[in-house]
DNA sequence: ATTTTCAAT
């Protein structure tokens, strides 16, 4: 991922209408995590201003881990930094995923939180998959800076963290807690 | 073009 899309899209004080999805994994055994390179990557959503159907970011990292055939004999993690919470549809979709694929652990690390469902469904869709296990986080300066590490083309550049980082992440950070805690 | 949330108006 280039730089400017990173900024443009992870500032957790923009308002993007489109989203970015990094992932990646690791296998657990035992105590040890053992990165597995060859999953990394990153997808977008297609928007309205494509040809064909429009499709959120997490449908095509959905269709992504189906073609790895992970071995159901391991356990893996899912990491992801997305740019915008998942929609309610969404959310069914990976709960659903994380279901019935119990040897997946997904942790999933937002920029902002999306409020677009109304409230209600976009509650209980959070819920619900963190219920189904996965780990729902704000992204932290420290995240950011993992985010960048990992999956920007930064050139030997460190991490620049932008004013008003970590004000911002604290706020959303305390509303998804809300969010999560209703229910 | 504006407002600004995987657009909608
Ligand atoms: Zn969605």
């Amino acid at each position: 991922m280039d730089e400017n899309t990173f900024t443009e899209n992870f500032n957790n004080q923009g308002w993007p209408s489109k989203t970015f999805l990094c992932y990646m994994v690791e296998r657990l055994d035992g105590d040890a995590e053992i990165p597995l390179d060859e999953y990394k990557g990153f997808v977008r959503n297609k928007g309205r201003d494509q040809p064909g159907e429009p499709c959120h970011a997490e449908l095509y990292f959905l269709e992504q881990i189906r073609s790895w055939n992970l071995d159901r004999n391991q356990h893996y993690r899912l990491t992801c930094f997305i740019s915008w919470t998942p929609c309610y549809n969404c959310t069914q979709k990976l709960t659903t995923f994380l279901e019935e694929n119990r040897h997946i652990s997904l942790h999933i690390f937002a920029s902002r939180i999306y409020t677009v469902d109304d409230s209600g469904s976009r509650q209980s869709g959070l819920c619900a998959l963190q219920a189904a296990g996965a780990r729902i986080t704000i992204m932290t300066s420290k995240d950011f800076e993992r985010c960048w590490v990992t999956f920007v083309d930064h050139k030997e550049k460190p991490f620049q963290p932008w004013e008003g980082l970590e004000v911002k992440s604290q706020e959303l950070c305390d509303e998804l807690q809300a969010i999560l805690r209703d229910q």
